[in-house]
DNA sequence: GCCAACGTTGGC
DNA sequence: GCCAACGTTGGC
């Protein structure tokens, strides 16, 4: 049973259109450096789960497409690097304290669902987006999915 | 750029 | 282990 994701990013440090130009559509998701958020890197994602892109801290905060998860959980190699901005001290290659997954990139919404059209719907009330705003690793249902897909690819929405 | 929410650090 | 201080996130 694969789970679904939503991933918070900066598009301006790294957009659902950088994910599509990387070869093969897939990076490694690194940076993640919240204990909450890296517990469920590391602990409770598989390949094969779904990932919902969300633009944050930007004009437009919105969910913008859909990405899945391509690898095992492994450690974050910038948490060694010391140019990377993402270097930590204490970790070791024996003890590395954070983790990533490696996404592939899937499709980008005909009508990205933002933030404030999201709020405005009572069956949103619940969503960790809502409620939790800052984790950015964040857990989406079943239901939640389809209808984010209904909203945001309507052409489609058919099934 | 402001500021509320909230995560982390570190002295005790 | 508490909690004050401080740092970060992210919408607005």
């Amino acid at each position: 049973m694969s789970a679904i994701w939503l991933l918070k990013t900066e598009p301006d440090t790294f957009s659902i259109n950088d994910l599509q130009a990387c070869p093969g559509g897939t990076s490694g998701w690194d940076g993640v450096r919240n204990y909450q958020a890296r517990n469920r890197v590391r602990d409770e994602m598989n390949e094969g789960d779904c990932v919902l892109i969300y633009h944050s801290s930007c004009a437009q905060p919105a969910i913008v497409g859909e990405a899945c998860v391509v690898s095992a959980p492994y450690p974050d190699p910038s948490q060694f690097d010391l140019d990377s901005g993402g270097f930590d001290n204490r970790s070791s290659r024996e003890e590395p304290r954070w983790y990533q997954v490696d996404i592939r990139y899937l499709c980008t919404y005909p009508q990205p669902l933002s933030l404030k059209t999201l709020r405005q719907y009572a069956e949103f009330a619940d969503m960790e987006l809502v409620v939790r705003p800052r984790l950015s690793v964040q857990k989406v249902t079943e239901r939640q999915f389809q209808r984010i897909q209904q909203l945001c690819m309507p052409e489609s929405a058919s099934a």
